[in-house]
DNA sequence: CTGCATTTTGCAACATTGTTGCAAAATGCA
DNA sequence: TGCATTTTGCAACAATGTTGCAAAATGCAG
């Protein structure tokens, strides 16, 4: 794990410090996405707000992870799995909303369809978000 | 307009104010999506803040006015065009997000497809909010 | 291993956004 | 017109996000 943590920092240029070991090892450990306040809660106390909200912006500037609309307006965020780069996301999965539980789950598996729009349009990036039951609460 | 407006608002059993009329009349004539912002900002300096946020809050409770998530956090409102009620919002079609102009647009006769989830899944409902380049801007 | 340029962090201060309680004002109805 | 009820504005607060800057940590070259 370790290893992994800092491998992906390299890889993604970035240097290796505390903080950003801690909040990748949150996002390699967790099993759904999380907010921000969910990140800076798990990652202690250790951590300034400020630095939480940049590594972040790192994390997503560097391609590691994305960011996820919900209708509620607040802005979670998962692992990527695909291989994005730097400026190059390449997240075309389908992300779930629970409304009893309320977590966040990117389903890899399940692609965006390809929406066709009217003509003048041009689409750069589509996001799809279904709420409704989870696997856990059904 | 007038009419419209004190129609609408008495249909949904509220009653008529300043505050209610004012900014039914922004929804009525905006061409796009408006965030809570451009709304308070658009109304003038004749209504508290916190009068918008309740405004708004309760046209999406009556089924007046929907809302649009956008992947950089901030939440903008449109006018259901559907026949929506109290509780019941029928907005099934796509938003359209530019990322010249900024806009924000409802594309009614865009339908949101049906996603396929997997096993133990249920949806209630699905989001799709395309980005890229506009009619007007390409 | 050590020194040093560069990057990152923490802190403080601030801006923006959203929420709540309550008294005063407006609304709608009899 | 009078009056019960709803709505508004204000104040105070909470939460979220941003910026500048000095101190600390990182990584690299010697
Ligand atoms: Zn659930
Ligand atoms: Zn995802
Ligand atoms: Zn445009
Ligand atoms: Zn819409």
């Amino acid at each position: 794990m370790e290893e992994q943590i800092v491998d992906v920092l390299k890889k993604s240029q970035l240097s290796v410090t505390d903080s950003r070991r801690k909040i990748l090892e949150l996002f390699l450990q967790a099993d759904s996405a999380m907010a921000h306040h969910d990140i800076e809660t798990k990652a202690g106390e250790k951590f300034d707000r400020v630095t939480v909200y940049r590594t972040l912006q790192a994390f997503l500037e560097k391609g590691i992870i994305h960011t996820i609309p919900t209708p509620d307006n607040s802005v979670k965020y998962a692992l990527c799995k695909d291989n994005c780069e730097q400026g190059h996301h390449h997240d075309d999965h389908v992300h779930f909303i629970c409304k009893i539980c309320g977590i966040t789950t990117c389903l890899d598996d399940v692609h965006v369809p390809e929406i066709k729009l009217p003509r003048g349009y041009k689409t750069q990036q589509t996001e799809v978000v279904v709420s409704g039951i989870c696997k856990e609460c059904s």
